[in-house]
DNA sequence: CTGCCTGCAAAGGATTTGCACTCAT
DNA sequence: ATGAGTGCAAATCCTTTGCAGGCAG
């Protein structure tokens, strides 16, 4: 009774945690039950609109695998930044957010979205990803800077805490 | 010969620095020789335009004046920072830079210029404030949020690097 | 004088690394 | 079978903190 190497699927795996080992298996990585179980712990935090730190993609790990250790974590995400199927975002309060990327195996193309959070209640708001696009423009035209919309966020006051 | 308090100016010291100084004192702190060293290390990189993170303030004050202590230069730093005669920006690669404050002894009013930031080279660019209010009004009108604009930096890529 | 600010040293928390072993391919 | 990936533990790095003494106001 051959097993081909998914052995690590889960039935509540969804689409993107299968997309994302499709890709990161493609870019000739192993797919080990460590990086399953980050991908999966993105997964879910990417459907409750959660951003997540890598500390706190370490214990959620930890909670769902006990065995994979704290170190392998922050090695597994690097890995995956690398390998493209896992982005991150620099948050203004100087933690770095991770996320599953959705699409585009290849470079360049930004497509997601920016971020922007409070500073006082440091919530993260997805923007629309043209919000910037002033912005960028003007930028490019006057100093030739090329902005990356997605990869840093800005703070500011949110309406709840406003 | 009774000596008024000045005893830390040195004749080197700036305008700025003594502006510095004076709104610090009127905002209650006191002066000392190690705030002196920090305000002195912060007016000269803010002449070449650098900036500066609070560990390389550090060291520089280590050189200046070795008796100060690392640990003083962070208590400072804050301290500085409350008294708003000091202002800092997170940059996206999650360090966080600080520089002297031009004005404005009070509280709200950005007036400051925005920062981006070259992901390749590390160069911090100085942008007009007025380059993010596209952004920063579509934010207040779509979401009700208050961007502020001189607290933490996009990246992007410089025309050095494009 | 008074207590804010400092030096010192030690603690702290997050991330990284060396090493030998394991398992995905 | 072979080396990429891992667990473990120790090392690092930056920053913070408790405490006693010192200097600014």
């Amino acid at each position: 009774m051959p097993e081909t190497g998914a052995h690590h699927l889960r039935p509540g795996d969804s689409q993107r945690v299968a997309g994302a080992v499709a890709r990161l298996r493609s870019a000739g990585e192993r797919v080990t039950p460590a990086r399953y179980a980050v991908l999966r712990v993105l997964d879910a935090a990417d459907v409750s609109d959660e951003h997540l730190t890598a500390e706190q993609i370490g214990t959620r790990v930890a909670e769902a695998e006990p065995s994979v250790h704290r170190a392998t974590v922050y090695r597994t995400l690097t890995s995956l930044v690398e390998a493209r199927v896992v982005s991150h975002v620099h948050l203004g309060g100087s933690a770095t957010v991770y996320h599953l990327e959705v699409e585009r195996p290849s470079a360049a193309t930004a497509h997601s979205h920016a971020h922007v959070q409070c500073s006082s209640c440091g919530r993260v708001i997805d923007v629309p990803h043209d919000t910037f696009d002033p912005v960028a423009t003007r930028l490019h035209d006057e100093l030739g800077f090329r902005l990356d919309t997605s990869h840093a966020a800005l703070l500011g006051t949110c309406s709840d805490c406003g």
